[in-house]
Formats: structure tokens, C-alpha cells, sequence
DNA sequence: TTGATATTTAGAATGATTCCAATTCTTATG
DNA sequence: CATAAGAATTGGAATCATTCTAAATATCAA
């Protein structure tokens, strides 16, 4: 987790793009959740976060994570009401969640599925967004 | 809400095929849920419940609730970490949530696109459900 | 009817998240 | 560069859906 001027710069870029003030804090949250392609709670990007010198408050990570799915930059991913996991994964895609281990994976989804689900829904509906989940389990541990 | 003999011989019906005993909370709890084909909290359950005689507690109906759920004869659906929701709709369905009225709507799913979906998982993911659930808005106020 | 087992219940406990109010930061402007 | 206004950060308290607990009650097979 050691970033060099030009990844600092793209964050920064990324956080002024999205209209946020590039803080120190939201910064190291943003390169936590760019760092892997995985599904972590809040507490999870906390404990990753917890290099930052003089550390980060667990308000603040929530604040960070609460403005980053606002301005559209990581999305959010529920499954009942387990705690909110966090996705960097910007294309459309599905979750797959694996019961036995309890792993999130990204299916990437045909944007012919996409228009399928659009037409089945009746006269009048208008979609912002389509969220897919499977549950099962995966023989695999990659990805 | 009231119900004829006929009526409640079909619930404890579906209680012993459930393999749950029919007890007089929850044959009420389920003729609430079975009374209307929307989607209530839990809350919302138990105040449609209070009619019974000598009333329920709220630990009640989350226990009856999540029996019909482990047995099948309802679903859960969550928005997010709002309050969890039963459906006692048990055909193959999407949901689709009006974030103006904050409702959820029933979308039937033809079996093609089941199909579709799950061709499009890597090998070694075997899938036990799949929940589909729409964000946008409605123009509608029946269904 | 009775005993073994399951269900119901009120209230306490849990845990993720939100709220609060005080401090610290960012940044535009002089 | 200094400053002030608005924004972000922070620790801790508060919220609230849900789960747990242990005692009372109900079900049902024998």
C-alpha cells in the first residue's frame, strides 16, 4: 500500500471529478478499495486502513464510504442484512456469493441480459438500476 | 381477516407440509401474510396481527417469520439494510422498488432469462437462488 | 392424562449504522 | 501568505432491527 506521485494523482482526480475535497483520509480509503478487487466491509477497509499515520476513526470511514457510492465512484453490495460490503468494480456485473465461505465474486453481465430484463417489466416502469445476486457455492477459490 | 373453516384447514395444511406444528400464532401470522399480496416488515406483520385474541409479541411473529422462510412458504426480500420484508408470492419473481413510494412490486420472470443467467457463471458455480430486484420508479399505483 | 419436546413471551443484549457537537482541515480571497 | 467560511473528521452516545435468554405455556404421541 505504498502509492507513488502518479497513483496520488489519480485518486485526487478521481475525488475532485466526483466533486469530494481530496482529504488525506479519503484518499487512503480510495486506494484501499482500488488496491483489491474484493468486497470489504467497513470494518474491513477500517482494519486496511489503519496504517495512515495517526490512523483513521471508524466515523470517518463510514463518511468516506457514504460519499464515494453517492458520487458514484464504488458501488455498495447487500446481502440481507449482513453488513454493508463495498465493490470497486464500476462495470455491470452480478454477485455471486458463495454460502460455504461467504465470498463475494463478480460476474461480468452481457448487456444483452440487460435489455432482456428491461422489456419483461410492465407498461409504465422505469429502471435506474438492476442488481443481480446469486447464491451457491463455487468449487473455485481464484478470481 | 376472517377466516372460514375451509380457510383454515388449508393453513394448517401448508403448516404440517412445512413440517412446522400449527400452532394458533402462526396460523394467524400466515393468514396475514397469505391476506395480501404485498410486502411487509416485520412491524407491519405484527401490527395486522394484533387482531388475534390475547394478542402476539413481536418475538413471535420474527420467529413464525423466519419458520415460514427456512420451510418455503414465504420469502425474504431486503433493500439495502432497511427493515427485512416478506413476499408470500412463491412463483419465480423479480422485485421492483418505486423509490418514490418506497413500494416493491412483483415482476414475473419468464424462465429464459433464469436460464440466460445462469449460462452466463464460470464453471464451478452451482446456484441455489437468484434474486433480481429493479430500482427506479413507477408510474402505477395498482398491482 | 402425561411427559417430552416445541413454542411463545417479555425484556435484555447485540451490533451495524447514524447522530452529535467539538475540533481540525481545505480552500478561496484578500 | 493570512484568514475566514464552509467542509470534513472525530470519539462517543444514540438508534433500531434483530437475536438471545430463560421461564411459562402449548402441542402431541403414547
Amino acid at each position: 500500500m505504498r502509492l507513488n506521485t502518479t497513483d496520488l494523482d489519480r485518486l485526487k482526480d478521481s475525488l475532485k471529478q466526483a466533486g469530494l475535497k481530496p482529504t488525506r483520509q479519503r484518499e487512503h480509503v480510495l486506494s484501499v478499495l482500488f488496491a483489491r478487487r474484493d468486497h470489504p466491509t467497513v470494518e474491513e477497509v477500517w482494519q486496511r486502513s489503519r496504517t495512515l499515520s495517526r490512523g483513521i476513526s471508524l466515523a470517518t470511514v463510514y463518511n468516506c464510504l457514504e460519499s464515494f457510492v453517492d458520487s458514484g465512484l464504488v458501488k455498495q453490495v447487500n446481502y440481507e442484512r449482513e453488513p454493508t460490503r463495498y465493490c470497486p468494480n464500476l462495470r455491470p456485473h452480478a454477485h455471486f456469493k458463495d454460502e460455504k465461505s461467504g465470498r463475494v465474486y463478480d460476474i461480468d453481465l452481457p448487456n444483452e441480459i440487460l435489455v432482456q430484463l428491461n422489456s419483461i417489466l410492465p407498461e409504465g416502469f422505469r429502471t435506474d438500476a438492476i442488481e443481480i445476486s446469486f447464491h451457491g457455492t463455487a468449487k473455485q477459490q481464484n478470481s
